[in-house]
RNA sequence: GGACCCAUAGCUCAGCUGGAUAGAGCGCUGCCCUCCGAAGGCAGAGGCCAGAGGUUCGAAUCCUCUUGGGUCCGCCA
């Protein structure tokens, strides 16, 4: 259930009876009415800004529709009060039964509370990491990770149909590049000295791939030309690497439903379909590009390529899709995925790109807006740099410095939970300091810890009130008589709660997980501060001596925020602490 | 030269797609606690939302320009 919907539905309701009535003209569109929780919690529980959006299209002044509607509204047994204030806002108040019945429909629903319908089952592919099988993933690409893990979860708990998908870079010449890698470390296995030249990939963890390969051959490779090694040494190096990438990503608790090979794309006719779509459309043509302006090369020289007209789906300059030597450039591929995608029959896609890669966002913007007709949207999330400190300084990166921080290394150090908090606790678009010791911290001052910490007090007060005999199972705290439940500290708790529902659809409205993290420590802040206050008002506190059915009610309370904090992690893709350690 | 992102308290950041007196944490100031409901609590000061125009009942939010940061810019993927 989510209150706001339904209090909104109340509120329309009451419009259209004013539309019967004469009061409101019959042509009026509701869209932009709105229930929204008040900044100020002192307006009153709920707000709606439908007499200033309508007072326009009716013509009447938002106050004079205000005051007849809030006569319609105090008709509803859950509203105690409709206010007029300020240009035409109106400020409701509802029955303190309802926030009873969010508690109640908290505790029915468990986990599936705030699950929403919005997604009506749409089918959503979501791309993320994607990362070159030619390494081990770094911090880059585990905040990608993290951020469109979240994304997926939080779509699916919207509604959608969500595949989670990795594109494989195993078509390019850096899958060449890591073969010859590979082949020196072979050699190197096979006793001789490798010669790891400039441009090739120096990192250890190819080593063992190396002697693997003595192992299938022994020194057969030795003598051959690279021409005869090439393709299976590329072939089992990025088998090799893709399956370290998917035990990278299985530290940090991300698998992926699909994982699609860019070299599927080639010798299948698959990409020549793709330019052929477009083709069609008469947005291929041959042609010469302008330079760059104010940075021209040096041995820039006019080339007649291919080109994809991407200039008439929003893009600033069209695109090569040929190299001048007749091969394709990495666009082509990428717009045969895409379209391939796209024949899958999603109803959206979602990218999620690193930072650099902005400038490709509308070349592929236009590419799917062309292969769908406009028809299925393309969001392309950029995630932006993740910068590390340690002690409070910064902690520079260097691949040749041997200071090269792998996802590894930070789920290692710090644990797959704090790493995946502490990265949604940003917007996506705004970059990340990392403190590998001030994540770790347990203080109130680490939003990872706060949250944990609210979850593992209420399975404290849960375990304890077991002990004292009281029955706290989920359906039995459902049942209890929540009327007591009166203090602005337990109904701020309460309205957070009812939030929830809405919370999520405006994170999944936005494509925004960060937003669940806030919502979390928010809840988290509410709840603290009532647990504060049982310091100096027993009365306050969840657990009453002597008196099951005050308890019950109270811990009702508690629980349903557990349970919120453990959809809410779900989300996240955070392990809700049981206790502290 | 151009594209994209960003600019909010001293610091790090939210701000629910245009709503009311702009919020939180840190830091600062002042009280309280230091009884395992422990890893602190309560309260206070602190702002021209980078600047200038525009759109309308109403702008931190949308549009334009300016300034200042970041990422990137033809056959590397």
């Amino acid at each position: 259930m989510n209150l706001f919907t339904d209090i909104r539905a109340v509120v329309i309701e009451s419009l259209a009876a004013m539309q019967a009535e004469g009061t409101l003209p019959g042509d009026l569109e509701f869209d932009n009415v709105a229930v929204e929780p008040p900044r100020d919690a002192g307006h009153g529980d709920m707000a709606t800004n439908a007499a200033m959006v309508l007072a326009k299209p009716s013509q009447m002044k938002p106050r004079d529709i205000a005051e007849v509607l809030a006569g319609k509204l105090s008709a509803d047994a859950r509203i105690v009060s409709a206010e007029v204030a300020g240009p035409g806002f109106l400020n409701l108040r509802l029955d303190a039964s309802a926030w009873q019945g969010v508690i109640k429909a908290a505790l029915a629903a468990g986990a599936g509370f705030g699950r929403s319908t919005l997604g009506q089952g749409k089918r959503v592919n979501v791309e993320y990491v994607s990362a070159n099988p030619t390494g081990p993933l770094h911090v880059g690409h585990t905040r990608g990770a993290v951020f469109g893990d979240a994304l997926a979860s939080l779509l699916d708990f919207a509604g959608y149909d969500v595949t989670r998908e990795y594109y494989i870079n195993d078509g390019g010449a850096q899958v060449d590049t890591l073969a010859r890698s590979v082949y020196e470390r072979y050699r190197e296995a096979c006793g001789l000295e490798p010669e790891i030249a400039e441009g090739l990939y120096p990192g250890d963890y190819l080593v063992p791939v190396g002697q693997a390969l003595k192992e299938m051959h022994g020194d057969s490779l030795l003598d051959k030309p690279e021409a005869e090694w090439l393709e299976e040494v590329r072939d089992f190096a990025t088998v090799r690497m893709m399956d370290l990438i998917r035990e990278d990503l299985a530290q940090l608790g991300v698998t992926m439903d699909v994982f699609f090979s860019e070299k599927s794309l080639y010798g299948t006719g698959r990409i020549e379909a793709a330019i052929e779509a477009l083709r069609d459309k008469g947005l291929i043509y041959r042609g010469t590009l302008e330079p760059p302006k104010g940075k021209t090369p040096e041995d820039w020289e006019p080339r007649e390529q291919t080109l994809f007209r991407s200039t008439a789906h929003g893009d600033d300059v069209d695109r090569p899709i040929m190299k001048s030597d007749g091969s394709w450039t990495y666009f082509a591929p990428d717009i045969a995925y895409h379209f391939d995608k796209v024949s899958r029959g999603f109803d959206a896609l979602i990218d999620v790109f690193g930072a650099d890669h902005g400038g490709y966002v509308k070349r592929m913007k236009a590419a799917v807006s062309a292969l769908s007709d406009g028809k299925v949207p393309l969001d392309i999330k950029l995630t932006q740099l993740v910068k590390l400190y340690k002690n409070g300084e910064p902690f520079k990166m260097s691949k040749r410095a041997g200071t090269f921080v792998t996802l590894r290394d930070v789920v290692e150090q710090v644990g797959s939970d704090v790493t995946r908090f502490h990265m949604l606790t940003r917007k996506n678009d705004a970059p990340l300091d990392f403190d590998f010791d001030k994540v770790l911290e347990q203080s109130k001052d680490n939003p990872v810890f706060y949250v944990q910490y609210a979850h593992a007090r209420v399975c404290s007060v849960l375990r304890k009130a077991a002990e004292a005999g009281i029955v706290v199972d989920d359906a039995t705290l459902g049942a209890a008589d929540l009327a007591q439940l009166g203090h602005d500290a337990e109904l701020a708790v309460a309205r957070k709660i009812a939030e929830w529902p809405r919370l999520v659809e405006t994170a999944a409205r936005s494509n925004e997980p960060h937003r669940v993290a806030f919502f979390l420590y928010d809840l988290a802040s509410d709840f603290h501060s009532l647990w504060n206050r049982g310091n100096d008002q027993p009365e306050l506190r969840f657990l009453q001596e002597d008196d099951a059915a005050t308890s019950q009610a109270k811990i009702a309370l508690a629980r349903s925020v557990a349970v919120v904090i453990s959809a809410g992690l779900g989300i996240l893709g955070v392990t809700p602490a049981e206790e502290m350690r």
